[in-house]
RNA sequence: GGGACCGUAGUUCAACUGGUUAGAGCACCGCCCUGUCACGGCGGAAGUUGCGGGUUCGAAUCCCGUCGGUCCCGCCA
């Protein structure tokens, strides 16, 4: 149907003839002559549409509407230099038309317009509603090819790699642990049912098992939890798991592909290795396991300098087992009134949401003179305050803030006031050109994490990660005692205090994969019941074996700068989890229902 | 499960403290216009103010409920 692409063509081009496809982006009907933007998926040119090519022809033209569909026959030519226009890519030619087909008419309304030059915001609920509109308009376009070539860019360095894509079930099994699952009735086993997997973890697991040695995979994983505007309950991850390669060799692998990655999709050469830091050293320097590095107010623990002192806010959270922390806000006595810091204004009330039940601070004057409340100030000898400033790093102008209590809520409390003064305060560079790529590994995480409520212990990543073997120890007898606190061979790729992905060793050991499972709570009956046929298949010549999965959409988001991964994903879902386009979730029908062997038990007043 | 914000013409917004016939740009329809490119000019049509109830002489505006959207907490890695 059609010749050339309308955005490729140039002035190389010009006498020759060419048959068009596309959309009309615009029409300019001077009455004589008529200018049309015809696009397609490359671009919009413009054709030219003259009155001394016959009445027929004129008439169809005058008739285009917006997004009418049409093909045109014409002779590409160069513009009159006055009319060149230099916005366009295609702006120093134009198509003079001989013919004009309409393919398909608008025969109802366009809730909104697709053109470039309608750059009024659209609310989300009607480009989700009409998303194939949506998706006509060139920032969806332009994040969806984002996406193909990313995914691209890791297919082939992948390849290089000696890497295999394979396809692992949809319809698989639910396990316990982790985010509750998407149900599927089985029809032909009755009463039971399949889940949906919120990642291949365990099929990727059992691929090495099979030989296949190195794994990946763009997988769709599945996870029914309540929505964010990075969360969606279908998602996508480059999922990967390879065999006979230790931690290092796999953090190096990855680094070279995410740097390819970024080198086609924002032609920057990004610098390697990534810094790895620990776990522990992340909690104690940032209070979260995925700092954002692109600013300094580190936090700094004074627990040992403040243990003693009079102010019991402050020595009784050390001696409860707590800790007292700060950071330090740079010339904050300037940009930040006490007003913002007392309850009731905006950096405190940050503070509360984070659970922290006050916010002390002390502004540093002249001479290091401190200014704070008295409670504080007469309670510190001039020791501590030189000690305490020296600690906080602190000079005259600066202000340091301080969280006090369960040094859980403390690290929360303080993470959330430095991203959010970080902003506030605009230390983070915005516009394309300072734009910064801060990545580093987050290494050395704890195996597991005390879940209060149900009173157990709880694997961090998932139950299959190795631990670190010299926190084991040789003695396998003892494993049992010393797996709650050892740490894991698990890595996380943060940038810029966003989680790309992560992953891990796996445990290749079916006697100690069965003394994990037993610390998260699990019987032995429980474990061979969900886990048997993977503790099986280890017993049958398991490689060491381990991998990773980076969030696909997330890292098209930052690519693209979108603000949410709806803008990277096609057809998305809402923040209530429905199709707006389709109007998925639907009622099925009783018969529907009746196959499956279940009935709904929903009522109105739920 | 909880908190916050939002919903007015096809669309993006406006409408003061509750007070005339709810306005404007773009889109749409009609007419005019031969070099525009977000073309221009003249005219026109277009509204269950998401929905339901309440307060009031009077509600887009205030209150309650409900539906939908967004952000966040819980949840989720």
């Amino acid at each position: 149907m059609r010749s050339k692409y309308c955005g490729n063509l140039g002035i190389k081009h010009i006498d020759s003839e060419v048959q068009l496809c596309g959309w009309v982006d615009r029409c300019r009907d001077h009455g004589g002559v008529i200018f049309i933007d015809l696009r397609d998926s490359s671009g919009t040119i413009q054709i030219t549409v003259d009155p001394e090519q016959g009445s027929a022809l004129f008439k169809t033209a005058e008739s285009l509407k917006n997004e009418t569909v049409i093909q045109i026959v014409g002779t590409v030519r160069s513009r009159p230099a006055e009319s060149i226009n230099n916005k366009l890519k295609t702006g120093e030619i134009e198509i003079s038309a001989k013919c004009l087909k309409i393919l398909n008419p608008i025969l109802s309304n366009l809730p909104f317009t697709i053109s470039i030059h309608d750059e009024e915001p659209l609310k989300e609920e009607l480009r989700l509603k009409y998303r194939y509109l949506d998706l006509r308009r060139e920032r969806m376009s332009k994040n969806l090819k984002l996406r193909h070539k990313t995914i691209q860019t890791a297919r082939n360095f992948l390849e290089n790699e000696g890497f295999i894509e394979v396809e692992t079930p949809i319809l698989t099994r639910s396990t316990p642990e982790g985010a509750r699952d998407f149900l599927v009735p089985s029809r032909v086993c009755e009463g039971e049912w399949f889940a949906l997997p919120q990642s291949p973890q365990i099929f990727k697991q059992l691929l090495m098992v099979g030989g296949i040695e190195r794994y990946y995979q763009i997988a769709r994983c599945f996870r029914d939890e309540d929505l964010r505007s990075d969360r969606q309950p279908e998602f996508t991850q480059l999922d990967m798991e390879m065999s006979f390669m230790n931690q290092e060799e796999i953090l190096d692998l990855n680094e070279r592909l995410i740097a390819s990655i970024w080198k086609t999709a924002k032609g920057i050469d990004l610098q390697l290795p990534f810094p790895r830091i620990s776990w522990e050293e992340c909690m104690n320097s940032y209070g979260t396991d995925r700092p954002d590095t692109r600013y300094g107010m580190k936090l700094q623990n004074v627990s040992s300098i403040i243990k003693e002192i009079g102010f019991k806010v402050f020595s009784n959270a050390v001696k409860s087992g707590g800790s007292v922390k700060c950071i330090t806000i740079k010339g904050g006595n300037q940009t930040i009134s006490n007003v913002r810091i007392k309850p009731g204004g905006d950096v405190f009330n940050e503070a509360a949401k984070a659970g922290a039940k006050g916010l002390a601070f002390i502004r540093v004057r002249d001479n290091n003179e401190i200014d704070t409340i008295g409670a504080i100030k007469d309670n510190l000898n001039n020791s501590q305050k030189i000690e305490l400033l020296q600690k906080a790093k602190a000079n005259p102008g600066d202000l340091i803030l301080f969280g006090a209590g369960e040094t859980e809520i403390v690290n929360k409390t303080l993470d959330r006031i430095r991203q959010y003064l970080a902003k506030e305060l605009g230390l983070i560079p915005l516009d394309k050109e300072s734009e910064v790529w801060n990545f580093l590994w987050v290494i050395d995480f704890p195996m597991f994490e005390f879940n209060k409520e149900e009173n157990r212990l709880e694997a961090i990543h998932h139950p299959f990660c190795a631990p670190n073997e010299s926190d084991l120890g040789a003695n396998t007898k003892s494993w049992g005692d010393k797996l709650p606190k050892s740490r894991a061979q698990a890595y996380d790729l943060v940038l810029n205090g966003l989680e790309l992905g992560g992953g891990s060793l796996r445990i290749h050991n079916p006697n100690l994969q069965k003394e994990v499972l037993k610390t998260i709570g699990l019987s032995e009956n429980e474990s061979s019941e969900q886990f048997g046929f993977l503790i099986e298949a280890l017993k049958m010549g398991a490689p060491p074996h381990g991998g990773l999965a980076f969030g696909l959409d997330r890292i098209i988001m930052l690519l693209s700068g979108e603000d949410s991964i709806r803008d990277t994903i096609a057809f998305p879902k809402t923040q209530q989890a429905r199709c707006l386009m389709a109007q998925a979730p639907n009622n099925v029908s009783d018969k529907q229902l009746k196959e499956l062997h279940i009935a709904s038990t929903w009522t109105n007043d739920e």
